[in-house]
DNA sequence: GAGGGTCAAGTCCGT
DNA sequence: ACGGACTTGACCCTC
């Protein structure tokens, strides 16, 4: 029998809400990643080394930690994607290396192991998501190359947790983004290693490079549809899983189960809407709203006619939620598209 | 404690 | 030309 997963994104929020902000951190903490900046080891040189290797210790711990308990929760919602921060400046040219000195590697790979090793052994799926400045097709060679390093850092982390032999064991979801477009994408493929291409999912935008862009990539990576992006990109459309397109999306994971990507738009944005029908775009804008600001993801999934059209893709995809409020946004929304 | 400015990187949109 | 948004806020300083 097929698993039919809910996902949340990089972080645990406790449904403790009403806890003081302090104790709130505390409980959230240890589950959640800590950071850096690169101006901070840049000032603080002499303990630069120190402060990485405390913050990757957590960051590790954190990791195992939210794997644990995303293992606790029923299968259906076993899926999670891990932040880019668990190294800080990994691929950072002055700083890359206090992640990469031997004792770190050490650590790196023992703890990495033992997290791909629970979450294979408790059927959690795993994902990334490099981010904004990935950009693989760019139209600048120094960005296609810096992109390429930044990609394969992530490639690195499925690596040493066991990931990335045989075609989408681990997702690693980027944008076209670069104005090289899809055939920049294609370019870069042979450039990248093994675990990488096995990795590798392009996603569509709300902006530039949409569906059919991404769809031009589908017999060479599998295809992340984001469904809020198409409404967004598309101006407005809420796109069927009986659509054509969709279907192609489908086929390009050669018989492993998709993943795609839900959000809605923010209801303090749309104070007011009824949460029991489909916001409108063209309506929304004849009335003053903004496209960016219809970008901008929920708290929570607030409106049920969405949720019921994300809830028909479930046969068919996991879906991974992305909202504000993590994993109290995509657990009710499991619940209740539950077949 | 809470609130606000700041932080490696690219690209596009809106003003 | 420039600020804001994006895959993700967390950290640090001030009050």
């Amino acid at each position: 029998m097929t698993v039919k997963r809910v996902g949340f994104a990089c972080k645990y929020m406790s449904p403790e809400r009403g806890l003081k902000p302090k104790m709130l951190k505390e409980v959230e903490q240890p589950l959640n990643f800590r950071g850096t900046t690169i101006k901070w080891l840049r000032e603080n040189q002499d303990k630069a080394q120190e402060r990485v290797y405390e913050l990757v210790e957590h960051n590790l711990s954190a990791t195992e930690r939210l794997v644990d308990y995303v293992a606790t929760l029923p299968l259906s919602q076993r899926m999670l994607r891990l932040g880019s921060d668990l190294l800080p400046a990994y691929t950072e040219p002055n700083f890359g290396h206090l992640t990469k000195t031997n004792f770190i590697t050490d650590l790196i790979a023992t703890r990495l192991s033992t997290i791909g090793d629970k979450a294979r052994g408790n059927d959690v799926r795993l994902s990334m998501h490099p981010g904004q400045f990935t950009v693989l097709a760019s139209d600048r060679p120094d960005v296609v190359e810096n992109s390429i390093e930044e990609f394969e850092y992530h490639v690195d982390i499925a690596r040493y947790m066991g990931y990335g032999r045989t075609f989408q064991d681990f997702k690693i979801n980027v944008h076209i983004s670069g104005r090289q477009g899809p055939a920049g994408i294609k370019a870069v493929l042979p450039r990248l290693s093994q675990e990488a291409r096995n990795c590798i999912t392009i996603e569509n935008e709300e902006n530039s490079w949409g569906l059919d862009s991404c769809l031009e990539l589908a017999d060479d990576v599998a295809i992340v549809l984001d469904i809020h992006h198409h409404w967004c990109h598309s101006g407005g459309e809420y796109i069927e899983v009986n659509d054509d397109r969709v279907n192609r999306v489908m086929d390009s994971w050669r018989g492993v189960r998709p993943a795609m990507h839900y959000s809605v738009s923010r209801e303090d944005y749309l104070t007011g809407h009824r949460p029991d029908v489909r916001p409108d775009f063209q309506q929304l804008l004849a009335t003053g709203h903004k496209k960016a600001k219809l970008r901008a993801h929920s708290d929570c999934m607030w409106n049920t006619a969405c949720n019921e059209w994300a809830g028909s893709f479930r046969e068919h995809f996991d879906i991974m939620v992305e909202a504000k409020y993590k994993n109290l946004a995509s657990i009710p929304f499991e619940e209740a598209t539950r077949a």
